[in-house]
RNA sequence: GGAAUCUUAGCUCAGCUGGGAGAGCAUCUGCCUUACAAGCAGAGGGUCACAGGUUCGAGCCCUGUAGGUUCCACCA
């Protein structure tokens, strides 16, 4: 009833061809069907510039695991996948190509430019997705979106034109962060703090009127001088008290402005005397509002000395720098040049130091959504795992403030705002307006920005369902279920999806998010491209396949932690796969040995049933661990049981019961493979999809696959807690006696008669059940069990288990000094035991306060202990004589 | 400046609501035993960073100290 399986495990030769079986069949669509609950998955949509890396493959494989998971539990299982236009990141690319081919953005014009984007799009939008189907991924294709399609652009024009209206959006010029090299407004999220070694210089500004006075002002950033509109000190301070509201003069300018006082000013820092450059500064800004001070714009968009610089117009900013500190120089105002690390805002996407520069930009006002994304998390509704993201989440929103979303670029959403030529009238409408509202002319012209990426993204999980229209898919599949992604994004996306989750449908897009961390390489750094020491997902993939990737990249990680990525622990997985590939081959191999259709449980042995136990109970503990994300310790337990209890114990357990023609039961045997099989199989699947589908349908013989196959369940049947303790009790045995024979050295050859001593007539029948496969695994020529020492000779070697002792005669080989120096240990060792039993047991405290069970649980070890002790003593004794 | 997190075997990391320290790799010793040498059987190796505290009981909870990592923050 089943085939072969090859030889060899390669995984090179399986994957392609399962993955398009699945897609073939349909395997990964869902459809509405209301007789079942839905389980959705929204993808985080990769770049359309990107390419697979270990972040991806990281992201996608949890998701694929949780979805395939769910698929087998007979959930409508939905993984709705996608990709983002990433405005800048794509805009920067395609500049740079079409440098390389000498054309300039500008040449193109907006639309020729567009052209050119869509034609990326087509050639480079498809190949990261190709990337993530050989990683397994069995997300719904057939979904597919862009965040720039049709349905997603409708959203985002609804959502802006709605949160316009409701004065969630508006237009203000303020001081923004401004990157000279993308010419685009960037948001505070996109600003990085890098330290950097800078010098903080002083400069005297001389006060006007009082010849020979100066005002000693310090500063990281000179060339800004020559946007300053006055010089602040702070009121309580004595040095400059007589100074307020005198003017000075700015040098190189020519310029007069005035000291005032501001609290701003901090008398501690530096000369307490701070220049004010309201156009370029945050804090100047705020200073220049409070005071009603000038703003002087000084540096042109591409981050160059404008027009009022005057001779110093048209240098770039650095340029200016020390153009101007030479001048000061000369003039004797530079008067120190202090040595300091300070923190410099830079662009995420191109590293150069952003501006802070005035210019009229939309924004998303925050405070009136902030609160109830807060409160989703509060009130427990939105859950984070781990939890620990909370605080993150409520200090970034505690802090918030109104996110700049326009952009000067072309590529992303056009902003659905007309201004009128005739009047200035601002329409925000969907459409665009044939005429003017207000003074009815047809000079309309729409916005020249697009929107940050994130705004569309934010709209990601309704937005791919069909929102704003209330589609079937959308009222069924939508809120979605679990969000995974990694800590990184948590402010770019996370949050901003659940405020607009919130605002727009109601609902919060998810009820789980799950982070993860960064892959970083062996050593711990940072995976990227400046450092070359990326490892590339589909490298790993073509040499030791996508399963054994997917094993590695969740094995012994928790949720939200980093991992290290080593090539040593993809051939362990590798290894794993190898071994289930192996198991089940020689499990196939002796399928035709007998029918196994009619057993039934009352025909299993004790190992049957303590292995069918075990793989129950392990169904059930995989099940809790996945249901609460802990897919790293739920990959483990299966490794062990998989590797050690199935493979290295019960297959060496059932070898002669296959191997006798005579065994009576081979078939339970048989059947208690192919059951216990199966069902490791079902719940290794999620994490390694292929080679479980590969051996499950050939051992089957059947096209059908396992990742539609039922879940296995936890079933009360097939749980046997006394064999159980029977067959650990015998792998006890077993692992006493072939640490004996590797003590003493006794070739695997070389077989002896192996005793079993028990009172018990209970634990001598567990023995005789077991007689054929303790006899093989404790290398014995015979078995013989008895109730007392009858005919052992006295020199044999021994080992105490609990209520047994077991002889092995080796006449020739015993060393009577060595064993004693064993039976010493064991005795020190049981005394230990006992002794701290004994002081947890007749302490009063404990005896009073702990759990009943856990009292119970130390006498019962007590009492073990001591019967063990007994034996160790007797046969001390023996030999003593 | 604020916050989070980490410190567990030689290395990389697990360790669920507190109840006798685990894995992989590495090391050592035997084995080509007819599924697997990508393997089998065994072994060694840890005062769970340090100091206090809570508790019958702490790797786990609390406080402090030291070191590392990361995030946030307008430090002129």
């Amino acid at each position: 009833m089943s085939k072969e399986l090859e030889k060899n495990y390669n995984p090179q030769d399986i994957e392609k061809r399962l993955y398009d079986k699945w897609v073939q069949k349909g395997y990964f669509h869902a459809e509405v069907d209301r007789s079942k609950k839905p389980f959705t998955i929204v993808m985080p949509p990769p770049n359309i510039t990107g390419q697979l890396h270990m972040g991806h493959a990281l992201d996608n494989t949890m998701q694929d695991i949780l979805i395939r998971f769910k698929r087998m539990q007979g959930y409508n299982a939905l993984w709705q996948p996608g990709t983002d236009h990433a405005s800048i990141a794509t805009e920067v690319k395609i500049i740079d190509t079409l440098k390389e081919q000498g054309v300039d953005k500008e040449d193109l014009g907006r639309e020729g430019f567009l052209e050119k984007a869509w034609d990326w799009k087509k050639e480079y939008g498809g190949r990261i997705i190709n990337q993530l189907k050989r990683m397994g991924s069995s997300a719904d294709w057939d979904r597919e979106r862009f965040t720039m399609d049709e349905g997603c652009s409708e959203a985002v024009q609804d959502v802006f034109v709605k949160l316009y209206d409701k004065k969630l959006i508006y237009k203000g010029s303020r001081l923004i962060n401004w990157c000279p090299v993308c010419q685009t407004s960037i948001s505070d999220a996109e600003v990085e703090h890098v330290d950097m070694d800078g010098h903080f210089w002083h400069i005297n500004y001389p006060v006007v009127g009082q010849e020979g006075r100066f005002l000693e002002i310090a500063t990281t950033r000179p060339e800004t001088m020559l946007g300053d509109t006055a010089v602040a000190v702070n009121a309580e301070d004595e040095r400059y008290k007589d100074l307020i509201g005198k003017m000075v003069e700015l040098p190189l300018t020519g310029r007069q402005i005035p000291v005032i006082a501001d609290e701003h000013a901090d008398m501690e820092k530096g000369t307490g005397v701070v220049k004010i450059t309201p156009a370029h500064d945050p804090n100047d800004y705020e200073v220049g509002k409070r005071h009603n001070l000038e703003e002087i714009t000084m540096l042109n968009d591409d981050g160059t000395i404008a027009a009022i610089g005057g001779k110093y117009a048209g240098m770039d900013r650095y340029e200016a720098r020390d153009a101007i500190l030479k001048d000061l120089e000369e003039l004797g105002l530079l008067v120190e040049v202090e040595d300091l690390t300070h923190s410099v805002g830079t662009h995420d996407r191109c590293k150069s130091v952003v501006e802070p520069m005035i210019k009229p930009q939309w924004f998303v006002a925050m405070k009136e959504l902030a609160k109830p994304a807060m409160d989703a998390v509060k009130n427990g509704e939105l859950h984070l795992i781990p939890e620990r993201m909370d605080k993150t989440y409520y200090n970034w929103l505690e802090n918030i403030r109104d996110w700049c979303i326009s952009r000067q670029l072309w590529w992303g959403h056009r902003i659905p705002a007309y201004y009128c030529q005739e009047c200035g009238e601002v329409v925000v409408a969907k459409t665009a307006p044939k005429v003017c509202p207000k003074c009815g002319c047809t000079h309309l012209k729409q916005d020249e920005d697009t929107l940050d990426t994130w705004f569309s993204s934010a709209l990601w999980p309704f937005s791919t369902l069909g929102w704003p229209e209330q589609t079937e898919d959308y009222d069924y599949f939508y809120p979605t279920d679990v969000l995974v992604t990694g800590y990184d994004i948590i402010f770019f996306w996370v949050i901003r999806m659940v405020f607009s989750g919130l605002e727009h449908t109601g609902k919060l897009p998810f009820h789980t998010v799950l982070f993860h961390g960064l892959v970083r390489d062996d050593q711990g750094r940072k995976m990227s491209k400046s450092l070359g020491n990326g490892i590339d997902p589909l490298e790993v993939i073509d040499k030791y396949g996508a399963d054994a990737l997917r094993f590695t990249l969740v094995t012994g990680n928790a949720p939200g932690n980093d991992m290290r990525f080593y090539w040593q622990r993809v051939e362990a997985s590798r290894n794993f796969a190898n071994k289930v590939w192996n198991a089940s081959r020689f499990i196939m191999m002796n399928m035709e040995k007998g029918d196994f259709s009619m057993v039934t449980l009352s025909d299993l042995t004790d190992a049957d049933k303590w292995i069918l136990s075990k793989v129950n109970k392990l169904s059930k503990e995989v099940t809790d661990n996945m249901e609460k994300y802990e897919l790293g310790i739920a990959v483990t337990k299966l490794n062990d049981f998989i590797w050690e209890e199935f493979c290295d114990w019960y297959i060496e357990m059932v070898k002669p019961r296959l191997y006798n023609d005579d065994d009576e039961t081979k078939a339970a045997a048989l059947w208690t493979l192919n059951t216990v099989l199966i069902n490791s199989l079902k719940l290794l699947h999620p994490y390694m999809p292929f080679i479980t589908e590969e051996i499950f349908c050939n051992l089957q013989d059947k096209e059908e696959s396992i990742m539609v196959s039922d879940w296995p369940v936890y079933k009360e049947e097939w749980n046997f807690e006394k064999e159980e303790q029977d067959v650990e009790l015998m792998k006890n045995a077993v692992r006493n006696i072939r640490n004996l024979r590797a003590e003493m050295n006794v070739a695997p050859s070389r077989k002896a008669t192996v005793y079993v001593v028990s009172e018990e007539k209970a634990v001598r029948d567990t023995f005789e059940e077991g007689k054929v496969f303790f006899a093989t695994l404790a290398y014995a020529s015979e078995v013989l069990i008895q109730p007392d020492k009858a005919g052992i000779a006295e020199d044999a070697v021994s080992t105490v288990v609990p209520q047994a002792v077991i002889y092995m005669p080796f006449a020739d080989l015993v060393d009577i000094e060595k064993e004693l120096v064993r039976l010493n240990k064991e005795q020190k060792r049981l005394q230990g035991e006992i002794k701290r039993c004994e002081g947890m047991l007749s302490n009063e405290k404990f005896v009073s306060k702990a759990p009943a069970a856990k009292i119970e649980e130390e006498k019962g070890k007590l009492s073990k202990y001591s019967d063990m002790l007994k034996q160790v003593e007797e046969r001390l004794r023996q030999l003593g004589k």
